[in-house]
DNA sequence: TATGTCCTTTTTTTT
DNA sequence: AAAGGACATA
């Protein structure tokens, strides 16, 4: 069978294009990821390009394994291998683990978690509370985000705040570079600023790379997309696939006008838009399309589909938010009942990690079994974080937090007060904790009971780390957990249940990773190197579950279901209470267009009357998204809503838009 | 000085 | 519910 077949006009084009940049608009539904296997499967198979020679860059982990997997498939023996799918963070930090030495680090730097960055950024600020903090770092990441050096920051800081964040922004860098690490953003950043002053290197990448492709292109920010500007040369040899309908990452730096800045920076941009949705039945798409028809769009496009009219939507309003749960697990049993559906169909999805708890416990008691995605990653887990922080302690042992961590976990009478007097004398000799706790002249500054802890402590890792070169990998950590007594510690410090699971992720992780250092042949060192921006739990055996999906409407992008559950549309939910208005509206109302075309079949809304909120209640009204489907489409059900506030909530919402209807004529 | 316990407070989305 | 802070104990 051809690579061509089974793919309409517009799909066949965008595989086939090969002249030039492309820009592929593709809609919800519209078999993007299709385009892109099979364009990839083409060059390999038909145009007989070295997989070596083709990068696609996807969003996740996650859709870059699922990618891989399906070209595999097309390839049907023809080896793929050398082809390179992943994300844009995996992709810099190839590229960074390589070309480290031309930037000033050693091979081996670590990678900081946001925890780890914020505990540093703290230091730096003392900001009083947790908001303020994130704030700062939220500013500071979008300079990297737009490539703004912390010089710049100063000169165009607006005001006093932001002058201050511009002089931690450089006192951050600086920690970093001390501790011979990098967060996030730097894995795109520093990339950038290699190619743009190392011509070597960058023709080096550039011949490399004879085809870019690049998923999810809507969400890009602009280190990115200089990044791939940079990769594929003037010639601009790449396939962008995006749809600005569904941008929904502008808090994270992703830039919008990356889709207009393409054009007009390749004036030979060939732009195909696919338009056929292949997904979901027409009330469906109808009502996607008439919540996304009031935002402003750059391209307006009008999905259309074949397949049938479909259910009317239903709108469930619901008592409160246990109600909703409790609802929703009963329609769901009630539904498979009735169509003899898997539970595997049906997915909830929301806008807050913090409302999946109710649902958790819903199904649970409804016996129905779920996969949560999203929410908090196996590397986010404490006994993980534990764990790699020796590894990265091993590989590097300027890595402050890393000391920091593994040196206090388990305990071993290293306290905060010694943490304290080192640090103060590291600073002062200008070395990295791991060095200073051996200098002769901390030894006059510390009784011996501090430092005794702290000498056995380095000595342990220098062991390690003069034997993770030569010897498995595997058997090196089945070592240090046995001499931390890890396991003992669990149980020492935490309820059995708790310990066990604990215990079951770090064995999960030893297993993946001793397995991973025989058939990789990887020292220990080089497979710390590429954990950091893996996520274990992602993509193990989900597909075979049988479950329903719970998910954010973040983690769902990509994803569909033939029936959707989008649960919590309310007002200050879905949009979210900070994002009422201009810009931040929209990308509320692009969240709900997300949502409602991840469905194919059947769509169900859900909303209640009341909430609890930390403590107390809190009265709800339906989210003004629902006011923009045309009611013709919906069927509302569920029970009446009987509580006045609730009522005049409803009268006031009224009032509110004939008000807002006659501003805007 | 280190660590455990009990209390408070608090929730957007993620590579 | 989970994380951080204040206090008590070893």
């Amino acid at each position: 069978m051809s690579l061509l077949s089974n793919l309409n006009p517009q799909q066949r084009e965008a595989v086939k294009y090969l002249d030039g940049p492309l820009l592929v608009l593709a809609g919800a539904g519209s078999g993007k990821t299709r385009v892109i296997t099979r364009k990839i499967a083409f060059l390999i198979a038909d145009c007989g390009y070295d997989p070596r020679a083709i990068t696609a860059v996807t969003f996740t982990n996650k859709a870059a394994r699922e990618m891989k997997a399906r070209v595999g498939e097309l390839l049907e023996g023809k080896t793929g291998q050398g082809l390179t799918v992943c994300t844009f963070h995996a992709l810099g930090l190839t590229i960074l683990r390589r070309e480290a030495k031309r930037l000033g680090y050693k091979p081996s730097f670590s990678v900081l978690d946001a925890a780890d960055t914020q505990a540093i950024l703290s230091e730096i600020t003392k900001a009083p509370d947790k908001g303020t903090l994130r704030q700062a770092a939220a500013v500071i990441s979008n300079w990297k985000n737009a490539l703004i050096t912390p010089d710049q920051a100063q000169q165009v800081a607006a005001d006093e705040t932001e002058r201050q964040l511009a002089v931690a922004y450089r006192a951050y860098q600086d920690t970093l570079r001390a501790y011979q690490a990098m967060d996030f953003d730097d894995l795109i950043r520093l990339p950038v600023e290699l190619f743009r002053c190392d011509a070597e290197a960058r023709e080096a990448w550039q011949n490399r790379m004879r085809h870019l492709l690049v998923d999810e292109y809507q969400d890009t920010n602009g280190a990115q997309y200089e990044l791939m500007k940079l990769l594929t040369g003037p010639l601009g040899r790449f396939t962008a696939v995006g749809d600005d309908d569904q941008a929904i990452y502008a808090w994270r730096g992703a830039d919008i006008e990356n889709l207009k800045r393409l054009a007009e920076d390749y004036s030979r941009l060939k732009i195909i838009p696919l338009t056929q949705n292949y997904r979901s039945c027409q009330r469906i798409l109808r009502a996607a399309n008439s919540v996304i028809r009031n935002n402003p769009r750059v391209h307006e496009k009008n999905l259309w589909s074949e397949l049938g009219i479909g259910d009317p939507i239903q709108v469930v309003r619901c008592k409160d938010d246990r109600n909703e749960a409790e609802t929703i697990a009963m329609r769901i049993s009630a539904h498979k009942f009735e169509h003899r559906t898997r539970f595997a169909d049906y997915a909830v999805l929301y806008r807050g990690n913090h409302q999946a708890r109710l649902f958790e416990e819903a199904l649970r008691a409804a016996k129905i079994p779920y996969v949560l995605s999203g929410g908090q990653s196996f590397f986010d887990r404490a006994e993980i974080k534990d764990l790699t922080a020796y590894l990265r302690l091993i590989a590097n042992q300027d890595d402050d937090p890393a000391f920091i961590r593994a040196a206090t976990s388990p305990k071993r009478g290293i306290g905060p007060t010694t943490l304290e007097k080192l640090g103060q004398y590291a600073a002062e000799r200008h070395c990295s904790l791991f060095e200073a706790a051996f200098e002769t002249g901390l030894q006059s500054r510390m009784a011996a009971k501090q430092l005794e802890p702290l000498i056995e402590f380095g000595n342990f890792i220098n062991r390690l780390a003069f034997r993770a070169p030569k010897e498995p990998a595997g058997r090196l950590l089945q070592e240090l957990l046995a001499a931390i007594r890890y396991e003992e510690w669990l149980y020492d410090t935490e309820d059995e249940r708790a310990a066990k699971a604990k215990w079951g992720n770090v064995s999960e992780f030893v297993d993946w990773l001793s397995k991973k250092g025989e058939e990789d042949e990887k020292s220990l060192i080089e497979l710390t190197q590429t954990v950091s921006l893996m996520n274990l739990l992602e993509g193990r055996d989900e597909a075979e579950l049988d479950a329903v999906r719970l998910s954010t409407l973040h983690a769902a992008k990509g994803l569909e279901f033939p029936h959707v559950i989008l649960a919590g549309v309310e007002e200050d939910i879905l949009p979210h209470r900070e994002c009422q208005e201009g810009s931040r509206l929209e990308e509320e109302r692009r969240l709900m267009y997300v949502g409602i075309t991840r469905a194919q079949k059947s769509l169900t809304l859900t909303c209640c009357g009341k909430r609890k909120k930390g403590g107390d209640w809190v009265v709800c009204e339906p989210s003004r998204f629902l006011d923009e489907i045309d009611s013709a489409e919906l069927r509302h059900s569920g029970q009446e809503d009987d509580s006045a506030a609730a009522r005049e909530a409803g009268r006031n919402r009224l009032a509110n838009l004939k008000a807002m209807l006659a501003a805007n004529k």
